[in-house]
DNA sequence: AAACAGTGCAACCGCTCTGAC
DNA sequence: TGTCAGAGCGGTTGCACTGTT
């Protein structure tokens, strides 16, 4: 059973590639091209297999591979992207240009899936271990008491999102701490499903609550182009079981596309009103979201440290443990917030 | 200073999948 | 339909480097 080997091993060199066989390598395929593996070791005087040309080619070779230390920024794209794809490292590899599928697995193996797990994220399913969440000291603070938030259950998605959400903005989260605070969102969410309560999936349409947004801050979100669009971006409030009354959401009726906050870089889309809120959705962008300048109507400290693309790996250990340590101040009411 | 353990990474292995013929 | 080459994947290995004892 089984396919013949790509080619005859015997007498085949293995190992770490010479400079010599990489000049062999680079030379025969500037004059042929890549491809055609099986013969090509023969023909560029290679004491290799094809397939050891092949991924020296892949790998290392191609003149359009990026060296050296991934970016926070390739760091964020991988863990988003591996959310979605799982370990289709192909495919993670196609949306980071210059890095190999080869060189992302071993990085996510080596660097990115033991600081998941180090900081109580499956890195399989990408939603916190909330055995290890440090929101436990929130829930078992005096002034909140799980159970009597269970009884609320009209209450507690909107606001338990909301208080998260508070939290989040008014730590003034950059881009790196929001992919994790979106990992946060769906430990919430999970907890909510394990206490058989409905799954809320409104953090985007939470955020833009006339109660968090000012209507200068909303104006400021939502051009006049977007609202004056010929009518075909209206604005309109969406039934949804999770939503208060005065939440509101943007779309344009055009597309049937929902417009939410934009950052400088990023805007969120999505093509029907199922993913409009469902944060767990392939394309569900919370960056977009989250990224925002955003009014904090309730000062709460965070020991969120922000890091950016030069930071050390200790820098990035620092924020991922805090990210998860909300701080809530003496002065702050739960009572009141709830 | 030496031995050892831990870590990171390039490279390989064995297998499956896919598309062309 | 079967065969084959190429691509892709998960897992592993080997080695260099670094930190610890």
């Amino acid at each position: 059973m089984g396919r013949s080997p790509c080619c005859d091993k015997d007498g085949l060199k293995k190992g770490p590639w010479t400079q010599e066989e990489d000049i062999k390598l680079l030379e025969y395929i500037q004059l042929h091209g890549p491809g055609n593996w099986r013969t090509l070791p023969k023909n560029a005087g290679l004491q290799r297999c094809g397939k050891s040309c092949r991924l020296r080619w892949t790998n290392y070779l191609r003149p359009d591979i990026k060296r050296g230390r991934f970016s926070f920024e390739e760091e964020e794209s991988i863990i988003q992207l591996h959310s979605v794809m799982g370990n289709k490292w192909s495919a993670i590899a196609a949306r980071l240009p210059g890095r190999t599928d080869n060189e992302i697995k071993n990085y996510w193996n080596t660097h990115i899936r033991k600081r998941l797990i180090r900081n109580g994220i499956d890195p399989v399913t990408h939603t916190p271990r909330l055995d290890l969440l440090d929101l436990s000291s929130l829930l078992n603070s005096t002034q909140f008491n799980l159970s009597n938030l269970l009884n609320l259950q009209t209450l507690v998605n909107p606001d338990v999102l909301r208080l998260a959400t508070l939290l989040a903005s008014s730590s003034n989260l950059e881009n790196h701490d929001q992919f994790f605070f979106n990992d946060q969102m769906n430990a919430i969410n999970q907890t909510l499903n394990q206490h058989n309560l409905p799954n809320c999936n409104s953090i985007p349409t939470s955020l833009q609550s006339t109660q968090l947004l000012s209507q200068d801050t909303q104006s400021q979100y939502f051009s006049p182009n977007l609202v004056n669009m010929n009518n075909q971006i209206i604005e309109e409030k969406l039934m949804h079981p999770c939503l208060p009354d005065n939440h509101q959401v943007i779309f344009s009726s055009q597309n049937d596309q929902f417009k939410t906050l934009t950052s400088e870089n990023s805007s969120f889309t999505s093509s029907n009103i199922e993913n409009k809120f469902n944060p767990t959705s392939q394309n569900f962008n919370m960056d977009s979201v989250l990224s925002t300048p955003m009014s904090s109507p309730t000062p709460i400290n965070s020991s969120a440290t922000l890091v950016n693309s030069s930071s050390t790996e200790d820098d990035r250990e620092t924020y991922c443990s805090n990210l998860f340590k909300f701080e809530i101040p003496e002065s702050f009411e739960f009572d009141d917030f709830m």
